[in-house]
DNA sequence: GATGAATGAGACTTCATTCAT
DNA sequence: AATGAATGAAGTCTCATTCAT
């Protein structure tokens, strides 16, 4: 598929300095063959962005979801989303550009939106999940849920460069630790 | 000067599109008057950053270090990072771009690795400070503030884009209330 | 052919004179068309050189070599390589900034190197089947052979210029009165 | 000096690809003394091209005219002319840079038509010296001249190359064995 | 549907020259 | 006399896009 070799060229050098050419190459097709699929580069980057969403994302956050506790499924977040294989580095490394795009294009920083918004409710659903089933105590689950993947997200921007000092394993610990030490139910 | 002038125009419309006559056209000089000053456009982004980090973020940091309390500096950093002005929306729009930038390239990676090694130990020393001062409740300061920083980013994430949901005056808030929640001593 | 179009635009204002948009606007093509078709400017004088060697020396050496005696391979190696026709003179003058470019950058020094091996070892089996058929007296032959293509060579600097007091007609009578004088067997 | 800086750059890196910048920086100058020495590039060269002339080419033309023997003075122009040392490196560098020029630009070939002019009569003079001391058998001076210095000429551009095939040491040995096999008065 | 040669706009960069100091 | 910051013209090259095959 070309969005997966679309996806693979800019991960690995920066969606400023990825061409049509070097998608084609990748893709081992004709340069006209990119933009006789795509109307142009930007379609592509729209493309790649869904299909990372639906592909990448959307199975993590649906196994946090079904998890079977809603302590279990802030686990299942934290070591799915925060991995150390390198797929998940293309998933943030193609995140990173995503964010400096949103910073300056209302239509990327709109769709940002959203998917935070989502984000949040679905991270909110797993605390509550949590705080019911006694697993986790979060008296505001609206607000922990900003906080969470803030603090997710922050952690992120250091871990997966390259020669980072944090590395993502680092940032796994620091997540599962303040989850321990903020959300842990009295015995 | 002609590294201000780059600033705007970068934060304005993105580092990727930003162009060596833009940056001449908003410094009111010609084209090469900027490549006579800087070897390429790489040394320009550098100068930015450089310049940025001194004339924006070390004043408030210097402020940080020397407030009145532990708990006095870490309301000046939330307050000075994270304020509502164009100029914070600048700052970070230039940041968003560099964090992208050392997502793929070595060379700011590694000075992004230096830069959060230095908040690190300056945010600690403020932690450490209101532990001492009684201000502040930091049993790991060297833990927590990895994790202030981190929140601190994950909010910016959000609060610095076009349209967002989560304004820099929430996000504020959000910070305010982690410390209050996590690190406020007993009366 | 834009490489007859760029030897054409080079013979006629020299080498360091030419630029793409040059050679473009010769062949009737885009400038981008020039920059599709070789990676840069020196590619396209590397084909024109070759192009050059292949299409206007060659056959002359192949005359030269299989004509009916040894001296007549000289004679059709003067006439033709020192003729007074324009081609003639586009060849060396593209020639002429060859030897000085190969005089600075080794890559087309080496280049020429090969060239001239070539050159002296096809004269010398000439001039051998000219001893051998008794039309020319020739004891040395590789000696020979050197000598004589340094006397073209040099001639050739003094012929091919604008308003030169040495026409290649009279270059042409110096070779061959040269050959006469030197290699001409006792009746 | 200017002009030897100048001088010394052109014949390193060769006259197209030689800058004002260079010439400065090589002469130890500011880019505006130079320009402020000398109107144009043009002038430069032209400079160049006159002290070379005068310091390096003259004096062995004045050792060759004033030697004992017509003889001698063949042998101080070959080994003078054609020497081993960096210098003359640089003088044949510089030189097959100006034929270049000449052959595209009138203003240089009708100086270079003067000079071979004066280089012809000098080296017929230098025969019929010879001629008349008995040290030489050349019945015909001026066109033993032109030849002559063709060959001189078509050897230097094989032998002042990197990684040439062809020595300056063994163009001296060629030109040696030339005058003795053609100009050799019988005993 | 797929191709890739051709395009032309525009990017970065170099450079000789000017001129106020 | 000497400087070097500033200039703008011109160079090479890149690249998304078009279109005939």
């Amino acid at each position: 598929m070309l969005l997966d070799a679309a996806r693979g060229v800019i991960a690995e050098r920066g969606l400023h300095a990825t061409t049509v050419r070097d998608i084609a190459a990748a893709g081992g097709v004709a340069v006209g063959t990119v933009t006789y699929h795509f109307s142009g580069i930007e379609e592509v980057l729209a493309g790649v962005l869904e299909s990372e969403t639906e592909r990448y994302s959307a199975p993590i956050w649906m196994r946090a979801a079904t998890a079977a506790t809603g302590r279990d499924g802030l686990t299942t977040l934290i070591d799915g989303l925060v991995a150390s294989d390198s797929r998940t580095y293309e998933h943030w490394k193609l995140w990173l550009d995503f964010w400096a795009l949103a910073a300056h294009y209302p239509q990327y920083s709109s769709w940002q939106s959203q998917v935070y918004r989502d984000l949040h409710q679905l991270t909110a659903s797993i605390l509550t999940r949590g705080q019911l089933d006694g697993t986790l105590l979060v008296p505001d689950p609206a607000t922990e849920a900003v906080r969470f993947i803030a603090l997710l997200d922050g952690l992120v921007v250091q871990s997966y460069l390259p020669e980072s000092r944090l590395s993502p394993g680092a940032a796994r610990t620091a997540l599962h630790s303040y989850v321990q030490a903020t959300m842990t139910p009295l015995a």
